[in-house]
RNA sequence: GGCCCUAUCGUCUAGUGGCUAGGACACAGCCUUCUCAAGGCUGGAACAGGAGUUCGAUUCUCCUUAGGGCUACCA
């Protein structure tokens, strides 16, 4: 049988991480097994779903490349009719029934119940009103549709938990929709996931306490119901579930930060599951190939920005130049990326030191202007004035003498190397480093000459022996 | 409170009835070196506690403890 997964946010609040996880874990079990992977909007909630978040979440998708099947993409708000069908042949059946108890009443008895102790739970006031006193009553009244929860033990195997067990005694008649035309959550997903013939149901921790309500369901509407796996939580440093109390939890703001989605897909990837090699550094292909849901972790896995930023250095590292410059052309003034050649050559030099895309701006700010800095700074260790001006001296006088062709680079070097066997490396490449960079830190001298060329060198010697004089 | 889930370095994790308990991030040191990165090498660092089963438990069972999730006319 083909395996068929889901992915079925809420648009109720930006994409986050946690989502991105559960989204990724689908996708790769799919593509591993060769099944079908498919988005549902669940936008029953009319009151806090929001375009504006459903865009974000298809925008976030596609920037992982998680690629759902378009032609099965659904909303839940454009499935009204198929959910009341249900509910009307539910009711039909006497297999749920509307309840007229008041949000208030409600309250008081649960307030009421959870002093004593007690599980909260409905107390089925109104589970044998009878058709004709209901119909009555609702040419009046508003009422809720509640179900008729059966008293058993709900048990079933969740493929990363093992064997669950639920009493439904202690969860009531729940209420599975608002009326006929506004389903909750707990009926909805399961309708769907049935017409949708969804196979293997891949979803948070947070909907385990779900499963049993949902399975009750599948039962009285007479289908089977799909696998069930459910994965860990991601976690904050405090252990609870990840908040924007310590980090970013919105996806797209790790782009705009300048992190790549194969990095963010790799490190999600290995957040509660692990491939069985020692490996930690897996691009998408070889996750589909590794992926399995029995080795997902049970135990909830607190998010670790340190480690996504070093996958992110190294995928960056990993990157041609040409795609680099592509990539950061987002994060930098508009100037620099249209110097073309000069914007390649500082990103051939760069590369290796960018943990994120967003870095870059500051560290190669210095490649198209020379910061202002003190002329104490020319000066390696004790050497004195004179003899860092006769240096730098002698280094412009070297690089002028080099023809500025594509050698120029490695010609300047090997001239200047003569003259640091002579007057020593730091005395010589400390100064001639900061008059190029104006910096304590920075790459060294010959790999900034070979970004801004012979004209741009010679300039700057000259400028910090002014300084000095 | 009730129900449910979980428990290996600080973090992500591998692993087994017998191992010097492995890797990665982070951290420290060294090498390289004009500085900063990158890279290489080395190091410190963990089986929550208590019973039981067993010749032997980190691994199996139970209890305790700790943490977490759920407990909506949200999803």
């Amino acid at each position: 049988m083909e395996v068929r997964v889901r992915f079925a946010p809420s648009p109720t609040g930006f994409f986050n991480l946690g989502n991105a996880r559960t989204a990724l874990f689908n996708w790769l079990y799919a593509k591993h097994v060769g099944g079908k992977f498919l988005l549902r909007i669940e936008d029953t909630d009319k009151e806090r779903s929001k375009k504006e978040y459903e865009k974000n979440i298809i925008e976030g998708l596609e920037w992982l490349g998680l690629e759902w099947d378009k032609k099965e993409f659904s909303r839940q708000s454009e499935r009204l009719d198929v959910y009341e069908k249900y509910l009307t042949k539910l009711l039909k059946e006497d297999k749920v029934y509307y309840c007229f108890c008041t949000a208030e009443e409600l309250e008081f008895e649960r307030q009421a119940q959870l002093t004593q102790g007690l599980p909260p739970k409905y107390s089925g006031r109104c589970r044998n009103l009878g058709e004709e006193e209901a119909n009555k009553r609702l040419k009046s009244e508003r009422a809720v549709i509640r179900l008729k929860m059966p008293e058993k033990t709900i048990s079933f195997n969740d493929v990363v938990r093992g064997r669950v067990e639920f009493n439904t005694a202690l969860i009531g008649d729940i209420i599975i929709a608002k009326n006929l035309r506004d389903p909750l959550y707990n009926f909805s997903v399961v309708v769907d996931d049935h017409e949708m013939k969804i196979t293997h149901v891949i979803r948070g921790e947070d909907h385990l306490s779900n499963t049993p309500k949902q399975i009750a369901l599948y039962e009285i509407m007479g289908f089977e119901h799909p696998i069930f796996a459910h994965l860990p939580l991601l976690l904050g440093p405090d252990k609870k579930k990840l908040s924007k109390r310590f980090a970013d939890v919105a996806l797209m703001d790790y782009k705009k930060s300048g992190f790549l989605a194969d990095a963010m897909v790799n490190f999600l990837g290995l957040l509660g599951w692990h491939p069985q090699e020692d490996r930690e550094v897996l691009n998408r292909e070889e996750l589909v190939a590794e992926f399995e849901l029995k080795r997902v972790q049970k135990g909830g896995a607190v998010f670790n920005p340190e480690k996504l930023e070093w996958l992110n250095a190294h995928y960056i590292k990993l990157l041609k130049v040409d795609e680099l410059a592509e990539l950061l052309k987002d994060y930098v003034p508009k100037d620099w990326s249209a110097k073309k050649d000069l914007f390649k050559r500082i990103i051939a030099v760069e590369k290796d030191r960018t943990r994120k895309l967003s870095d870059f701006k500051n560290s190669a700010q210095f490649f198209f202007e020379v910061p202002d800095y003190d002329k104490k700074m020319l000066a390696w260790k004790n050497t004195e004035g004179d003899k860092i001006i006769n240096n730098l001296k002698l280094v412009l006088n070297v690089v002028q003498g080099v023809d500025d062709d594509e050698s120029f680079r490695t010609n300047a070097e090997r001239e200047i190397m003569l003259v640091t066997n002579k007057e020593g490396r730091g005395e010589v490449l400390w100064p001639l480093r900061v008059a190029l960079s104006g910096r304590e830190n920075s790459p060294g001298p010959f790999e900034i000459i070979q970004a801004i060329g012979k004209e741009e060198t010679v300039k700057r010697i000259e400028n910090a022996i002014k300084k000095l004089s």
